[in-house]
DNA sequence: CCGAGATAGTTGAGAAAGTCAACAGTTGTA
DNA sequence: TACAACTGTTGACTTTCTCAACTATCTCGG
């Protein structure tokens, strides 16, 4: 071993800085906003989806639960567009919330098409407990940066995460 | 492919709002640098995705492109490592690119169960169309910020994509 | 030198997620 | 009223993810 460029890569007595693809850092693709808003997230909803597992929730299910939660009664097509996913998705993930006994299905008393997902007690229960598990989840992430860089981070993020709904 | 060409439905029962969904930006989701990070990424790779279809290139096989000519040499676990992604989607991946002739396997002399992934003339080539490409599209995504902007989120994005090496 | 254990790439299976087309019930409108 | 559009739902299908083997190779301790 002791590669070229590969002072770290040992047997594994330590457990994480063995990789050593730290060379790859310098590739153009590091600098391209969409890779690192990819790789950011994965690490992110990586780091969630181990957090949410003792919940029994995913990232997908505590997306819906939360907006469920918001106090905004979104519909289920609603939840489609905000979430990027399609409507078949959100029939499969409000089965499984409601089957949890998490969130009901309403009649919209203005459009009988449409269902208004509303929490129960239970789902706002568990959502608070999810939002704090996210949340500290979060704060591990983002340790890097300081609080006033997190809220610019954000800021940035919402500009383009919402850019091409107006 | 299918834009969600939804411009505006709106619905005479609904009070007022245009698309209506604007209002779950108030959501608390909606802050999560999480969820932001992530429907950034849908936003960016859905349109990278659309443009690359004429080079008949995903985000994938992109990014394996654009590491293979980055000069860096990379080996198929590093770029799995890199990328997140498990080494046997790494191989399917190298698989098209090469059966293509875009990318060629090369021996490692130092290791011979490493293959460095090279790229052949007609790769550098694809890859500096494809590189154009997402280039003039990530401009469009981030159209909303000012190039100050887009570098300070690239910072951002780049210390939390990097910070923990799991 | 040699065998034990680890690593790189590969294959294949199965789960999860994404995409798309069709359908019934409902709504708005010409 | 007839027609077009929309919501939720189902089902088929593709892509992506995850994991467990297996081979060939490397490293290391004895």
């Amino acid at each position: 071993m002791t590669e070229t460029a590969h002072p770290t890569a040992r047997t594994a007595a330590s457990p994480s800085a063995e990789t050593g693809i730290e060379r790859l850092y310098s590739a153009e693709l590091a600098n391209e906003t969409e890779f690192l808003a990819a790789r950011a997230r994965s690490v992110g909803s990586r780091r969630a989806n181990e957090d949410l597992a003792s919940l029994d929730l995913k990232v997908r299910s505590y997306s819906v639960l939360s907006l469920a939660c918001s106090g905004l009664n979104p519909s289920q097509r609603e939840l489609a567009e905000f979430l990027f996913l399609d409507p078949s998705q959100i029939v499969a993930l409000v089965d499984q919330l409601e089957k949890r006994g998490a969130v009901k299905r309403k009649a919209d008393p203005r459009d009988r098409r449409s269902n208004i997902i509303t929490p129960t007690a239970a789902g706002r229960r568990l959502y608070a407990q999810a939002s704090a598990v996210v949340q500290a989840a979060g704060e591990g992430a983002l340790s890097a940066l300081s609080p006033a860089e997190r809220d610019q981070l954000r800021d940035l993020l919402r500009r383009i995460a919402f850019a091409d709904q107006a």
